[in-house]
DNA sequence: CGAGGCATTGATCTATCTCAATTCTAGTGG
DNA sequence: CCACTAGAATTGAGATAGATCAATGCCTCG
C-alpha cells in the first residue's frame, strides 16, 4: 500500500509541481491550498506524512501545525516546513513546535524525496521501538489480569507522539482527548498564577500516566504539560479507556492507585510550601530530583525550574544553591548541579 | 433476642454486682477484669453496649475506648464510663473522645438501667433515621447501574458512628479500616508540620467519602481526620469496598471522579499557597467556607481554624478579618463570621 | 568569536511571623 | 442568675526571610 502525503500550500504553481514528484514517486497525494482545509483534509484522510508552508494567508503553517497537534488522530503525523528563506527564528520556532524537518524553498526533486524519506523510515522505526519497548511496561502490568493485558494491547496498537523539549503537549484550556502514556524522556505539568508565575506541580516520567484526573471531569485540563526534555509519548483516547474501564475493574484500580499517590504527594508538597523554609523546600526539590534522574547525583537543570518546582523567585534559588555549594552539599556548574550529600539534604533543617 | 452488655472493672465487687443487676433486667452481661481483656471480648463478641472504668492498672479507660474506636466492629458501640469522682476535667476528656455517658460510683440499679436503656434507644433511633436518610444520597446514587445500587444496600446495612466535635476519626499513621461516608456534620483532614503547625488538607461534608485516597495504597493514613462539628459517619470496611470495585466498574469510576476532584482542588491550593498573598488567601478560604456553609454567608469558625486552611498564622488572621471589616467585606463578632460582600472578596487583588 | 540569554551578586524593601500584653467571650460554679 | 476564669481574639512592636530591582559576569551555541 502506498503512502499518503498532504502538502499545504498556498501556491498553485508550487504545490501542484511537487504533486506531480511525488506522484511520480509512487506516493498517494493530497492537495490542500489553504491552512484550514489542510488541517480538515489531514483530519479526514490521516495521511502518513504532511509538507505544509508557512507564509499563508488566515491560517499560517505554526497555526496548521498547533491543531494538527491538538488532534489525536493527527499528532503523532510526522510534519515538514517548506519555507521560502531559511531565517534563523522561524526554523528554530518550528521545531521547538514540533515540526520534525525544514526544506528551504527552491528545493530539488532529490532534496524533497530524501527527507521523506528519511522521516518515513524514522518515524517507522520509533514506532517499532516503542513498540517493543511497550511489553514490558511496568506501570499497569504488575497484575496478571484480563484488563491489562488487553490495555497494553490498546497501548502497542497506538501511534507514538514525539515531543521536543519545552515543546507543550496541552495547554491549561484544552478538552482532554485521553490519557498520555509517557515512554521516554519527562514531561512536567505546571499551573500559572494569575501573575504570570509558575508552579510545577507534577513530573512524569517513562511508564507514568498524565492527565488521568482530567479524564473523568468533563472539563478541560486545569493544568499545562511541557516536556522538560525531549520526550515521546502515547496518547490513549478517551474513549477507548472507558470502554475498558467499564468492561475491567482492575484497570479502573490502577488508576486509582495512581490518583492516590498524587494526592499523597500534592499534599506533601502543600504542607512544604505551607511551613517550610525556602532552604529546606529546595533541598527537597534537589532530593526529590535525584531520585528521579537517571544518573543518580548529576542533572541539568534552569534556575528558573528549580523556581517554580519550590515556589520561590530564581535569586532565592541562585543564593540558596552557593550557600549548599559552600557548605559542601552540592556542586554546581552553570545549570548542572551535582549532588555530593544527599543524606544531608534529606535531613536539611528549617 | 436480649441485648448484651460488657462491662470491663478491675474492682471484683462492683463488677459481680452490677452484672447481677443487668442479668435480672433481661441483660446477657459479658465481664472483664481489665482493659485488655476487655477489648478483646469487645472485638470477639460485639456487644451492644459497654460499661468501663476509667481507673484500672495497665491499659485505662481512655486506652480502652481509644482501641475500641479504631476497630470498625466496636467503633459505633455505645460507649458509657464508670468513675468514683465527678471530676470536670475526666468527664469532659472521656467525652470528647467519644464516650456517650457518664456514670458516677457508687450509682444505683434505677441510674444504671436507665442510662443503659436511654443510650440504647438513642442508638436505635439514630440508626433508623440515617438508614432512612441514606436511601436518597446523592453521592454515588445518581448512576442507574447495578453497582451503586449494590452499594447503597452496603451502606444502609452499616453501623452508624457518631463523633463528637474535635474528636478524632483517625490519626496519621493508623491503618486505614475502610473509607468513610459522611452523613452529618462536618469533618476536616489535616496534616501536621514538623514543627507542630497544622494544614487543613480537605473538609467533608454530608454524602462526601473521606480516605478514598488510602484505600487502595496498602499503607498508614498520611493525614488526621478531625471532627469540626458533632457528626456522624459510616464505615464502608476495605474488603466490601474492595470486592465491590471488582465486581462493578461504575462504582471504581465513582471514586476515580472523587479522586480527581480532591487533585483539582489540591493544586488550587497549592498555587494559592505559593504565589497569594496572605489577604487573597483569606478571602478565599471566606469563599469556600460560604459555598459550604449551611447558612450560606454566616458560620462559626476559630482563627485557629482559619489559620490552618490558609496556612498562616493566627494573628495574622485576627488582623486581616477585622480589615476586612473596615472594608465592609465581612461582619464579625467572637468566632462568628459573616460574609457581606461575597463578589468583592472573590475578586480581591494580591 | 560574538551575542543573547542565564546565572550570580548586591542593595533595598516589605509582608508576614513572633513575642508579648490586653481585652473579650463563653462556659462553669456558686 | 450572675460573677469568675480559662481560653480565644485582638492589638502592638519588632525582627526577618525572602521578594524585588538593578547591575554585572559567564556560558553556549550558532
Amino acid at each position: 500500500m502506498s503512502k499518503c502525503i498532504l502538502i499545504i500550500e498556498d501556491n498553485n504553481d508550487i504545490r501542484e509541481s511537487t504533486a506531480e514528484i511525488l506522484e511520480l514517486s509512487g506516493y498517494q497525494v493530497l492537495q490542500a491550498a489553504n491552512g484550514k482545509l489542510g488541517v480538515d483534509l489531514a483530519g479526514q484522510h490521516k495521511p502518513d506524512l504532511i509538507l505544509c508552508d508557512i507564509m499563508m494567508p488566515e491560517l499560517d503553517g505554526y497555526g496548521v501545525l498547533y491543531l494538527l497537534n491538538k488532534n489525536p488522530d493527527t499528532a503523532s503525523t510526522p510534519f515538514i516546513f517548506l519555507t521560502a528563506k531559511a531565517e534563523r527564528v522561524d526554523f528554530r520556532k518550528g521545531m521547538e513546535m514540533g515540526a520534525d524537518d525544514y526544506l528551504t524553498k527552491p528545493f530539488d526533486d532529490i532534496e524533497l524525496l530524501n527527507a521523506i524519506e528519511s522521516r518515513l523510515a524514522k518515524k517507522e522505526k520509533q514506532q517499532a521501538y516503542y513498540s517493543r519497548s511497550l511489553q514490558n511496561i511496568e506501570g499497569l502490568a504488575n497484575s496478571s489480569k484480563n484488563g491489562t493485558a488487553e490495555l497494553q494491547n490498546v497501548i502497542a496498537s497506538r501511534k507514538i507522539r514525539q515531543i521536543k523539549k519545552k515543546q507543550v503537549l496541552y495547554y491549561e484550556g484544552d478538552t482532554p482527548q485521553g490519557i498520555y502514556l509517557v515512554l521516554e524522556g519527562s514531561i512536567k505539568t505546571l499551573k500559572l498564577a494569575e501573575d504570570g508565575r509558575e508552579l510545577m506541580t507534577g513530573l512524569y516520567k517513562p511508564d507514568d500516566y498524565l492527565g488521568v484526573n482530567a479524564l473523568l471531569l468533563d472539563e478541560t485540563f486545569t493544568d499545562t504539560a511541557e516536556a522538560m526534555e525531549d520526550a515521546a509519548v502515547c496518547l490513549l483516547p478517551k474513549d477507548t479507556v472507558l470502554t475498558l474501564l467499564d468492561r475491567y475493574p482492575d484497570i479502573g484500580r490502577q488508576f486509582l492507585k495512581i490518583l492516590s499517590n498524587d494526592i499523597r504527594e500534592k499534599e506533601d508538597q502543600l504542607i512544604e510550601l505551607a511551613y517550610n523554609s525556602v532552604r529546606k523546600r529546595l533541598a527537597q526539590v534537589l532530593v526529590r530530583l535525584s531520585k528521579q534522574s537517571a544518573d543518580p547525583a548529576h542533572f541539568k537543570i534552569s534556575r528558573e525550574e528549580l523556581a517554580s518546582m519550590a515556589g520561590m523567585a530564581t535569586e532565592t534559588v541562585s543564593r540558596t544553591l552557593t550557600d549548599f555549594k559552600d557548605e559542601g552539599l552540592i556542586e554546581k556548574k552553570g545549570a548542572n548541579v551535582q549532588v555530593l550529600d544527599l543524606n544531608r539534604l534529606m535531613k536539611m533543617k528549617n
